[in-house]
DNA sequence: AAATATTTGTACGTATGTATG
DNA sequence: GCATACATACGTACAAATATT
């Protein structure tokens, strides 16, 4: 997990920059459960508010689903690139 | 079971402080097995999720050891007083 | 051996309060 | 006022390990 630092850009964008950037580039394929958010809580020291805000933006575009109880995973199908730049 | 106030200290440390005084003064020996989550969900009205950031803290520090499908008990060495304070 | 009950473990969902910039 | 961030607290669901019948 890269360093999410205090700055400008608030800490839950640049998690989820870090999440949509292993999806887009492969390293989570679809189908693969991304960390959980107890896990992503411990490797950044995050309040898990702040992660869920995160997880939530990814969900919102498309690129996961998630389900109580399970997890978070990289959606089979990814919307179009370009749908949220 | 003391009460557990709604106040300005968390419920979950309340518990924490009512377990852990059960546990020094000696009124729960070590081997001794805690009441169930489920046990202290009914004697106080706390939620599961709850209970367990309490027995957690207790476990961090050392008080206790806790094992699925059996339960937490006291543990045999308990860390010298003011290793926490 | 098998089914059931108990107990802890994991994981997300939701809401509120507090504090800061 | 609003967005961000953390802490707390409750709810729901299911999995895993153990104990009991």
């Amino acid at each position: 997990m890269e360093e999410i630092k205090d700055g400008p850009v608030a800490k839950w964008r640049q998690l989820a920059a870090i999440l949509r950037n292993r999806i887009e580039s492969g390293d989570l394929a679809p189908g693969d459960p991304l960390p959980s958010e107890v896990e992503i809580e411990q490797a950044t020291g995050l309040a898990r508010g702040t992660i869920r805000v995160a997880i939530r933006s990814l969900r919102d575009d498309g690129l996961i689903v998630t389900a109580q109880g399970k997890g978070s995973f990289v959606a089979d199908v990814r919307p179009p690139a370009g749908s949220g730049e």
